[in-house]
DNA sequence: AAGGGAAATGCTGTATACAATAAATAGCAT
DNA sequence: ATGCTATTTATTGTATACAGCATTTCCCTT
């Protein structure tokens, strides 16, 4: 960059950049989960740092979050792609799905309210729409949202995030091995 | 550092570098789950990036991944401290590990081996003489790592890892508020 | 023509310089 | 003396420069 357009260019609050930074790594993120980059795609970090004009430093930061939530795959010295789920991982996500949805419920069942309920259903009726519509992608996204709404219900904080990363990454599978068997949401719905 | 001191410097290799990194990543989180770094205390980088020998940049890596492990907090310009546990955040982190801990272990009992059970009784043995010999710090992690074998038994590696992540957040529980009703892994052990 | 090696290119890893903000401190007025 | 404001200081946030590995390309040899 000359001097004459960093001079134009106006820089940021730190505030600012803060959110910008999590806008940033949601569209990534959504990006992913909505199958938008394809498993195994390689995301060149100038590429990134160009497309959302900030600087190879913050990109990095959030491909780094992106790999610890294991989004994103990073090879020392051949930069982040996108995670190809393998058979293992894909079984331990889903047993792991299991386990802790099916050990919330009786918590969430206990806190369940009308307002709660009537939000739950209503974010139901959104995927089932979006599924109609052809709109696969989106449908897969708001089922993942209707597990972590869930999920939150049950008043632990920690065990929501460990169910918010476990959709994100069922997302991904789902995207790659295809949903045959597929997820069966709807009986937990009408509780 | 002057132009003389960075000329002798020889600079690592980038391998080098990454285990390095794992190192220090390694000993932070030992010195907090330890209590050696008490809640509270805070991580400045210039200082953490002098003791280590490596710049700011290592450093702030290492201090974003401990945050996402919630062992340390971030707060924006004012940089990182030793995370200090709330009590509801202990609640669930125990709540978290019951019902992961007692989810896995009929898959433990299934997989469990002669030799699986032989390591397990010699942590559990470290522990106590650990604990015996008033080291009680080290009890503490030795506690952890218990958990964490017993956990990886379970062959579901996701949830395994998980359980890593609940059992560092709870030596740093323990360190705060003490372990009155503390942990009771001997039951566990004679499976 | 095919294979191998050497130069060139592309991209990441690290350090460092600079900008911005929050905290600490000093100075002034009341 | 106390409270408020201005200045200085300490520390983080961001960009960028540079060094090093990985990959590709191209030429030379057989």
């Amino acid at each position: 960059m000359s001097d004459a357009q960093a001079a134009l260019k106006r820089r940021p609050s730190d505030k600012e950049g803060d959110e910008r930074h999590e806008a940033i790594y949601r569209a990534v993120s959504d990006a992913i989960v909505e199958q938008r980059l394809k498993p195994g795609a390689r995301l060149r970090e100038d590429a990134l740092a160009e497309v959302f004009g900030i600087s190879r430093t913050g990109i990095r930061k959030i491909l780094q979050r992106l790999a610890l939530e294991q989004l994103v795959t990073l090879t020392p010295r051949r930069g982040a792609s996108v995670t190809r789920p393998t058979a293992d991982e894909a079984k331990d996500v889903f047993d792991a799905r299991q386990l802790i949805e099916c050990g919330l419920m009786p918590d969430v069942a206990r806190r369940m309210n009308a307002a709660a309920a009537a939000e739950l259903r209503d974010m139901a009726r959104q995927e089932r729409q979006a599924l109609r519509s052809g709109q696969q992608s989106v449908a897969i996204r708001l089922s993942a949202d209707f597990h972590v709404r869930l999920a939150q219900l049950s008043g632990n904080a920690t065990l929501a995030e460990f169910v918010e990363r476990l959709c994100s990454r069922s997302s991904l599978i789902l995207a790659v091995y295809g949903h045959r068997g597929h997820l069966g949401c709807e009986s937990h719905d009408h509780d």
